[in-house]
DNA sequence: CTTGTTTTATGATTTTAATCATAAATAGGA
DNA sequence: TCCTATTTATGATTAAAATCATAAAACAAG
């Protein structure tokens, strides 16, 4: 999203976390900007009985937990390493600086914040609407856009597991076991060897 | 959001929408920026067999469908006017130039599209794993803090019809209409006259 | 290489909101 | 003011996904 060098410039640090290390958690306030480096990240919420549900998957040079930031509210979700990750830091005052010399930056972040809210928008009303087979293509298709499913000789790659393309719709695995299944006899998709394709 | 003067420097046209009349629709390429001057403006989308699902609703002063317009991607749902309404138009290019040349509208921006995706985080999280009084409670609460509901003798005044609060939460309206009766039960808010206050 | 954990898998049962049917109350328009 | 459409309301039934139970396969860690 923004150039490294830039938010070096302006004293952003690196920071390493583990997998399954906990970034941020649901109800503080923000201090932070982040980007990644390298790495997986995932901001996810749990309910009262303790079910999840991930508000999205992020990977290197994307940057998330931006929206609380701006508003000064609490983080509405967790987010947590996915796999061993590499993340500059930047403190709010120095990002906002950044940003009021930087006009161009906030165009970039418009963007960014814009592509995320469509992707939300269509989520919402599939999840609010869809039966599962239409969540989970959707899901599917919407991934092979925007994250980063790559193209193999069998079709895109889907690296999701079933849990969590159940924790992305809304939808349990058990459900999504059987869904998959179902869209694979339809011809919609392949399983090879447990990995699906599209 | 923006200051009508601006915009009017800038070139934007007002116009006028009769109720039910449509602004844009799904699927098209957004040409406009939109602002509202008076009036009520949702917008939503329909699924296969007809049902609507409300993506959000919009008053005075608010912008809508910006999202696309950064992105040139088609609209994912439709604009209608829920009342009469008198909108701002302002051409894309325009408004781009608008943008350049008014750095602090784009923070103006990035604030609105941050709150904007901060509620679909908070109902995205609700709607898929919370059971129905959990999510019309939320959405009532939400409300309170965005969109107009107006504080009266007996609390707040949710000017929501049961039919938009189950096609914003992808509730059935008697799914609604018994949640609400439940709720009121519990004490967690009022009837009176059919009309719901919290 | 062994062991514990995660992921995928399947069948049976239950629960819960959707659906269907019907109607009264209210609001809005002619 | 009357008529029509919308909104609220309630009961009975159904359908569909969640839940529960159980297990094999694959993977990761030591």
């Amino acid at each position: 999203m923004i150039a490294i060098e830039v938010l070096e410039k302006y004293g952003a640090l690196k920071k390493s976390f583990d997998k399954s290390e906990i970034i941020f958690e649901e109800g503080n306030l923000p201090t932070h900007y982040y980007q990644i480096i390298s790495g997986e990240i995932k901001m996810s919420n749990y309910n009262d009985d303790g079910r999840e549900f991930i508000q999205g998957i992020f990977y290197k040079d994307q940057s998330f937990g931006e929206p609380p930031l701006f508003l000064n509210q609490n983080y509405p979700a967790n987010a947590i390493a996915v796999e061993n990750s590499e993340v500059l830091l930047l403190p709010k005052n120095k990002f906002m600086k950044l940003l009021e010399e930087n006009p161009k930056v906030s165009i970039k972040i418009i963007e960014n914040l814009a592509q995320r809210l469509y992707y939300k928008s269509v989520m919402a009303a599939e999840m609010s609407t869809q039966e599962p087979e239409h969540r989970v293509l959707k899901l599917i298709d919407h991934g092979i856009a925007y994250f980063n499913f790559k193209k193999e000789e069998n079709g895109y790659l889907i690296n999701f597991t079933r849990q969590q393309i159940g924790d992305l719709t809304g939808l349990r695995v058990e459900t999504v076991i059987r869904t998959i299944k179902s869209l694979e006899k339809k011809g919609v998709l392949k399983i090879i060897n447990r990995k699906v394709y599209r």
